[in-house]
DNA sequence: TTGTAGGCGTTATCAT
DNA sequence: ATGATAACGCCTACAA
């Protein structure tokens, strides 16, 4: 017994005593197609186990309905919630996620993006918007449409579907100077490649600024995003002479690091140093005390690019527009008043 | 001006004064093509912005150089850190990654699966054994190379790579037995679609048998996999006359949730009950104390799935086997001897 | 409503 | 080493 070649349209075709653009009609639009021969053609479908030739249907139809999502990284919770409902969103419309991880890194983001264009998808959601203009102007010619998430950038030519990270942050750096701060330290992610996190240090700034405060006595460490790297900005931050009485850390994983790192150390949270992070993933409401964070919308966002993006890559260009979301403060027990210093 | 068409490959010949046949080779087997024609033909390449199609390219080789993966969930960092290993790995050998997420559900899950199939998946990465005959034959009538992982199974006709989750559970319930624990409780996933929960909550009872114990004085709570659960699910536990001494939990999702219940009814962990779970993903170190948990090789797990899959995809059927990894009990400050009832 | 037939862009076989 | 050329399986005007 050899290997059987699956079927093909033809063969359905020969099966139910039509053409191959009748069957193809049927299954594309059945409607367009009478309801006796419809019929003939279904079960003949069904008796032989016909499933369309994906490559061939490319190939004729010049789409792939398979759309391309690059995150940072898959290796914590972080983009996980927001993928979830994107790919459940794509899903609803018939469209298919391909995925791929950067690592945080711009070279590689920009490899996988040729890869997935030329694997043909229809569509790419990127995180963020700092890449090279080259990568973008790839993009335009391929003619590829994009949605931007992580970021509301209504500035650029791309959609965005995401939140102001500054705002954010200077929302949250509001209420720790009002709840008495003053020598206020961060632990953001590298900000050279990541607008993001350059954002979010941005918006401690302005909110020091406004509230009278000089900009440059902001103590700032830079760190890859993870657990360990958290804990050890926090244990450099906390050795220097006048200890700062609130970490602000640029994302939930830094954040569970440095408290983690504050519990080795002795230190009480919120007692003796407070520590706030951004995303409000699962571990923010698990550590003890619980994080005060920036609440992200991951799943309405993960939703809305995708039908943004689907919109986009059916041709909709008219009708969709960058959209932004509003974060919100919650205020956990990890961020207290200022009380007397160690 | 208008759309421009993108370049084909004989757009491509023309422009180096090649055939076709020559710029195919050239860009498949470069050293099949003497150094000069390349050097033309690549030049050509660049100056045209040349990029292969995707859907001509499936059609023509039969391949498409993609491979499915679907998790029961990204909600949550579970299989995060093995699929980011997976794509890893298959990234390096040109393949790329499609994923899908099915919720638990065996039913999404098995159409998901025909759908990955339907979009020219070359193989499938799958969690778990337990699914209907009828997708199994689907698989084999399709010739789709499958990779089983999270669970070890010689016995059936696709590979896995993974461990045996049963003797995993049953050495994290002999050390809990060692402790002194008799009273215990378990809380799992439900385990009617899921052989991983099921052996799990096997592995329980047998290190109860063996230890001459009654397996059936065992409390068992069913519930989805999730903080929320676990709490909810632990607070009920509690609720009982006699209440146990130590709760071991089917994931460390469920127990973060359980030891967030604890702490919420001001019980000591481990003074008043330990508190077990199982995966060792992040949450597991950050928790406070750190979870007591059975230590699962995710990232090496990832990549030598994706390892087998492509093998398989490559045709070398004889050279792969099923592989079996080791997990490891860390034991850290959630678990603990059995003193002095509440 | 249904059928005919050309085309989509590559790959791969077979000559040369 | 290179070139012609026949698939590959489906879609879609266009014709009937």
């Amino acid at each position: 017994m050899s290997t059987q070649a699956p079927p093909t349209l033809s063969d359905v075709a020969r099966h139910a005593g039509v053409s191959t653009a009748t069957v193809s009609r049927c299954l594309n639009f059945p409607d367009k197609v009478s309801a006796a021969t419809r019929d003939r053609v279904l079960s003949a479908v069904s008796e032989l186990g016909y499933t369309p030739n994906f490559g061939a249907r490319v190939l004729a139809a010049k789409r792939t309905n398979t759309i391309g999502a690059i995150i940072p990284t898959m290796e914590n919770a972080i983009f996980a919630r927001g993928l979830q409902a994107f790919q459940e969103e794509l899903e609803k419309h018939g469209v298919t996620m391909l995925v791929a991880s950067s690592s945080y890194s711009q070279d590689i983001e920009e490899q996988q993006i040729r890869t997935l264009v030329s694997r043909g998808a229809d569509g790419l959601l990127l995180i963020g918007a700092h890449r090279s203009e080259a990568i973008y102007d790839f993009l335009e010619r391929q003619q590829i449409p994009v949605v931007l998430s992580w970021v509301y950038r209504p500035d650029l030519k791309p959609f965005s579907v995401g939140f102001d990270n500054c705002i954010a942050m200077e929302e949250l750096t509001r209420k720790v100077l009002e709840l008495g701060h003053r020598k206020i330290a961060v632990i953001s992610a590298p900000t050279a490649n990541n607008d993001r996190a350059y954002q979010r240090v941005l918006g401690v700034r302005q909110a020091l600024q406004s509230a009278g405060l000089d900009p440059a006595e902001l103590l700032i460490r830079e760190t890859p995003y993870g657990i360990d790297e958290g804990a050890e900005a926090f244990r450099e931050i906390m050795a220097v002479q006048d200890r700062p009485t609130a970490v602000l850390c640029g994302n939930d994983v830094l954040a569970a690091g440095a408290m983690r790192q504050a519990r080795e150390m002795g230190l009480s949270i919120p007692d003796e140093v407070s520590v706030t992070g951004f995303d409000d993933i699962q571990l923010a409401s698990i550590v003890s005390p619980a994080l005060t964070t920036v609440h992200v919308p991951h799943r309405k966002m993960g939703a809305e690019a995708a039908r943004t993006l689907v919109r986009l890559v059916k041709g909709e260009r008219d009708v969709s527009k960058s959209l932004r979301l509003d974060t919100t403060l919650h205020l956990r027990g990890s961020l207290g008043p200022v009380t007397g210093r160690t």
